[in-house]
DNA sequence: GCCAACGTTGGC
DNA sequence: GCCAACGTTGGC
């Protein structure tokens, strides 16, 4: 099983969106990087644990975990014309982007600012962290989530 | 609102 | 293939 983080904008889609939403899943639709794109389609796997990330949030921080329920499928917003995601370049015959399911699996309660995180011994690698660092879609190691998890304190199963 | 960092585009 | 211009991300 492998780790990941994800960013969204809350005023796009929340981690309370995620729990209101029917079998609290949902399509993770929109992602537009290539590298990104590629960790999802080529290594993101049935059961893999998930970091939900608010970006450009006040604060950004992390908001709880949610784990993988659908591996990479085309993402179909990327051929509907009116969709902010829409990409001319794909289409169904030859999609360009994927998209994964995520479901809900517990809350990170208090939420880990970014703040936090950045005084948090062990995540000074952490993707997330570094200058400059935009991928949405990106890679934790055993060893951050195991920092994580043990200075959260919240548990739960999936 | 600002702006640094980054990715993409397109002329050459 | 180079690289300047541009658009986006996302913290502050």
């Amino acid at each position: 099983m492998r780790y990941w983080l994800m960013k969204s904008e809350p005023t796009v889609f929340s981690w309370d969106d995620l729990k209101q939403a029917p079998n609290q899943t949902t399509c993770w639709e929109g992602v537009r990087n290539y590298q990104a794109r590629n960790f999802m389609r080529d290594q993101m796997a049935l059961g893999d644990r998930v970091l939900f990330y608010h970006s450009n949030a006040k604060p950004p921080a992390i908001m709880g975990v949610a784990e993988v329920v659908k591996t990479a499928y085309p993402d179909s917003f990327a051929w509907e014309p009116h969709s902010k995601y829409f990409d001319p370049k794909s289409s169904p015959e030859h999609p360009i982007w994927v998209m994964v399911d995520i479901r809900y699996c517990h809350d990170i309660d208090p939420p880990i600012t970014l703040p936090q995180l950045r005084q948090i011994a062990g995540l000074e690698n952490m993707i997330l962290l570094r200058k400059g660092s935009r991928l949405s879609v990106q890679p934790v190691t055993p060893e951050e989530w195991a920092v994580i998890m043990e200075v959260t304190h919240s548990q739960g199963s999936c």
